[in-house]
DNA sequence: ATGTAAATGTAGCAATGGCTACGGATGATG
DNA sequence: CATCATCCGTAGCCATTGCTACATTTACAT
């Protein structure tokens, strides 16, 4: 009599480890972003960036360093691995579509700006595929 | 010689909070499906939904209902309250759109289920309108 | 060289969402 | 009505991401 109760799609996404890595993803882009703009990236530009406090932003930094996306010394600015940069250069451009998107689509660039943010990490290779083949 | 650091867009979007809230999301969108689905929702059938264990629902449950979203007595079905059924009821719809507007925009269906799932927590109601008019 | 302000680190707390292990409640079946 | 499988609650652990308060380091100015 029991219905089968339909998994959601993404059996393997567990809230946190998704979380983390978006996590991980929006401070690779955040550090790549800052030192473009003023050649290094503090602790403190990255608690000002996010708007959160400079001890989140040093543990998560000291995190990143374990799963080799950053490196810094104490008291030093923080930059990018190989790695990190690899993936803040995959994310921004990622990053760039999802707004363009959204841009052609007809929202107003405030809320482009802002859904794009949120709607990056969710954005797997076909949808990226989809819609770069709509900005053409 | 400083540079000001741009906050990013969305300042109280704190990640902490935010998540909390695409749970709630997530969870009452789940509750009015498995009613509609097999008659009532219990805790076990959200776990299989999510593919999390019992305790980690009947704790986000506890504290939906401290939010007036769901109610249940203990060992007993879980239900929506009208806030709750409200919230479902517009989630739902948004899932439904963020779903066809990925399929009309040439996704396949398994990747259009899978990624309008992260991306309609984002979806912000101009980017929502916009993709209504991108349906018609 | 020294002192001070700014930047960063450390300690420790809370909320959220994972888990296992265990025990109590419910309901169907004999 | 007794038993047993299933369902659910509780206890207690961990990780992540918030915070405040306090300590330490750095760097610059005098």
């Amino acid at each position: 009599m029991k219905k089968k109760i339909k998994a959601r799609s993404v059996p393997f996404s567990q809230t946190r480890s998704r979380h983390a890595s978006e996590t991980a993803e929006d401070y690779v882009e955040a550090v790549m972003e800052l030192i473009e703009e003023k050649g290094e990236c503090r602790v403190l530009d990255l608690s000002r960036y996010f708007n959160v406090s400079h001890v989140t932003v040093s543990r998560i930094v000291k995190r990143l360093q374990d799963e080799d996306l950053l490196y810094s010394k104490p008291y030093k600015p923080v930059e990018l691995t190989v790695k990190g940069s690899k993936l803040a250069k995959r994310v921004k451009e990622r990053h760039l579509i999802v707004l363009a998107f959204l841009t052609k689509l007809g929202v107003d660039k405030a809320n482009a700006e802002i859904d794009s943010e949120g709607i990056e990490h969710h954005v797997g290779s076909k949808t990226l595929a989809a819609m770069k083949n709509f900005l053409k």
